[in-house]
DNA sequence: CTGCTTGCAAAGGATTTGCACCTTA
DNA sequence: TAAGGTGCAAATCCTTTGCAAGCAG
């Protein structure tokens, strides 16, 4: 399992994606496409809805969940499952990995395996269960090294 | 890994819980913690009240959420994060357990491992990111057996 | 009895939808 | 220029809260 590093050129691809799925590429959309895609922190539609109108003041917040719909139907972005709740979204990275999110900053790494650990324990699993598994989840939870130099400077 | 019994006597447990907490056990705490406890299946808030109403018909939604929250504090049930939400709850089992749901009917077994594999795998992530790694996910999600043989026979 | 709980209804928030106007392809 | 997309505002949906009345301890 290893750290995967942040990718090039998410914003052409994703513009590129939707082209290819029939949608047109908009000045908004592309805002909010830019913002998401070059965001290594999870971000709710709020969030993005207020950056979006540092750029182009006249976006709608019904516009920023629309493109977020449609980013998340194709697969390019996936909603963050926190205690506290699931509205947040990060940039789906390429093959299987699992996203280590930070608590305090939301900040994101990615871990990628190939001969996936967890896909073997989730044969396991489908054998002794008798469940045929389609998918599974496994997302990290911490403190990432800055904010724990913060905390520790600010004591 | 393996594959975890379901439990006994759930109900007092948490009636007894809930009162060594200093929580007054209700009629309709009662019906609540009933309906959750002996439920091997994923629950939303308005599928408890449902059933709730069913015994007890004057019982209020805000009361299941309030009951829920009290259970939930209480580590009795957790909540599982699914692709479309997570307001669903299912009773917590002792140990360090992973869920496995089925995506037809809601149905949940649970998997717990001594000398955790993910644990062990939190560990290295912990390692190559620099993170202090607090918490980790695990869920399956997929089809049970049961499911998979309606579906088989409705053909 | 005392104060925690309840049911009801209203409030609050987040997300979705309807619609006339605008833009992309 | 046709169809899809946008912004706005209203509508929905889920969850929480305020409060008088009801019970558990």
């Amino acid at each position: 399992m290893t750290l995967v590093p942040a990718q090039q050129n998410l914003v052409s691809d994703w513009l590129a994606r939707l082209h290819e799925a029939g949608y047109r590429l908009t000045a908004p959309r592309r805002v909010v496409v830019e913002i998401i895609a070059n965001s290594r922190y999870v971000m709710e539609p709020q969030a993005v809805y207020l950056l979006a109108r540092q750029r182009s003041p006249r976006i709608g917040l019904a516009t920023v969940y629309r493109t977020l719909e449609k980013l998340e139907d194709l697969g390019l972005i996936q909603r963050i499952h926190r205690p506290d709740g699931c509205q947040a979204f990060i940039a789906t990275v390429e093959g299987h990995q699992h996203p280590l999110i930070c608590r305090r900053c939301g900040r994101v790494e990615y871990f990628s395996g190939d001969a996936d650990i967890v896909t073997r324990l989730s044969q396991h699993v489908a054998e002794e269960s008798g469940y045929t598994i389609q998918e599974h989840w496994l997302q990290f939870f911490g403190i990432c090294s800055e904010c724990r130099r913060k905390e520790a400077n600010s004591e």
